[in-house]
DNA sequence: CCAAAAGTGTTCACTTTACACCCATGA
DNA sequence: TCATGGGTGTAAAGTGAACACTTTTGG
């Protein structure tokens, strides 16, 4: 009977967001301050907790918008975290997700509601309870789905080009890539649309914008095509 | 304070367990007939209630444990599971973890207890709740896995034959292999010992045991080398 | 002696890697 | 005019895929 369901525990089910941005300068981190005892005023992953009337999916994408003003964003489940001293306060689980968004396009003021930074991803203050353990998940995480899935251009403004999305690569790898070598794999595989347009931001030549061809993609991916998007050793 | 905890819902939180196992005959899953309401009669995971006091593993391993007798057991977590509607009862959301077991291993009269069954992984009866959505995910990780670390011994005794590794890894990746470049392939990675016993159950000729050399997979990992176990096209 | 499964090498195509110089331009 | 970043091609090595016959032995 439904017996089977009493007497059993119930348990406060959190959600952190391991929220990922990138500039030139590399691949960053949006961290907040905690404003509440315990570890009040140490750097912490945005997060909330599951509602009984909503998804985990619905509830994740209820923080990061909280944080970020934004919606319809990158966001992908990453791990249960239950360890049973993880949080002091109170025995709470943890599902932790994390979103791939470009850097420009969030909500500032909520950057100084929430006393949000971004951190490089190399250089992380230390974090609250198991959140460093789940940064670590993500990085290892994205830098799966980077190789089998179009997923780095979701960090990029609609127009990029190849040195920046070459700097994007090396950032998840966490290695240096081979210019020449970069450019051709990723033309090969004929999912970008060229502009006319350079960007002379960075240098005096200019670099040319280039564009995510979603629906390329989508051809490709329903042909069978498996494209990969492999690191290149330098 | 901590009344950021106050107020927050608290939820059941289930663990399932999707069980594999491997005979000569291909890969299998073990699965129970549920004996309460709802769904009395059906085919399910094995489930359970995460407690209070807990971790997330230490469940997923007591409930492994209460069907196959088994411990120290390869199980990993799979997805957390949490549409509002999955269980009708009550809102409860589920952590999936997969296991991967000998299947000549485990607790007969437990079997029995639970009403359980192996079906053949391509013939599953429909299963409860969201149960067939998690196997799928299991299939999917499992094919991940095995390409990139040596996890298909945890499904074969001790010692095994080539064939039967073959057609282990045929299906888990689910399609067919050249025996040539499989055995040349799993032989280059130099982490099997060959024993001088032939197993001749089921030929005429006989085929040498093998066993997996951990210690010299672990030493070939401490030194960096990439195993791959990736599939090979027929 | 034969049926049935085990075992064995080579070739070709393709992919990956390594590597160095010219181009365009603003200061 | 020169410093800075953008852009380009080729050859060599390595990897993946295709493919067919011989061996062993119990019945």
């Amino acid at each position: 009977m439904t017996e089977q369901y009493k007497n059993h525990d119930h348990i406060l089910v959190a959600l952190d967001c391991i929220i990922f941005g990138f500039d030139r300068s590399g691949l960053k981190l949006l961290l907040i301050k905690r404003d509440f005892e315990p570890e009040k005023g140490n750097w912490s992953l945005m997060g909330g907790f599951l509602n009984r009337d909503e998804s985990l999916d619905d509830a994740a994408n209820r923080i990061l918008h909280k944080l970020t003003g934004l919606k319809n964003v990158y966001l992908e489940q990453l791990y249960g975290f239950g360890e049973v001293d993880r949080d002091p306060v109170e025995r709470t689980i943890s599902i932790a997700y994390y979103a791939l968004i470009n850097i420009r396009s969030h909500d500032k003021e909520l950057m100084d509601k929430y006393d949000a930074r971004w951190f490089p991803i190399d250089d992380l203050p230390d974090l609250i309870f198991d959140h460093g353990e789940m940064v670590k998940a993500a990085k290892s995480r994205l830098k799966y789905r980077a190789s089998h899935e179009p997923v780095g251009f979701e960090l990029l403004p609609e127009k990029f080009t190849m040195p920046e999305l070459q700097i994007l690569y090396e950032g998840i790898y966490e290695t240096e890539l081979d210019k020449r070598n970069f450019r051709r794999r990723i033309l090969s595989m004929d999912i970008l649309t060229k502009t006319n347009e350079k960007q002379k931001k960075y240098s005096k030549k200019g670099a040319f914008l280039y564009k995510f061809n979603e629906d390329k993609y989508e051809e490709k991916v329903d042909q069978g095509d498996s494209l990969t998007f492999k690191p290149i050793k330098l």
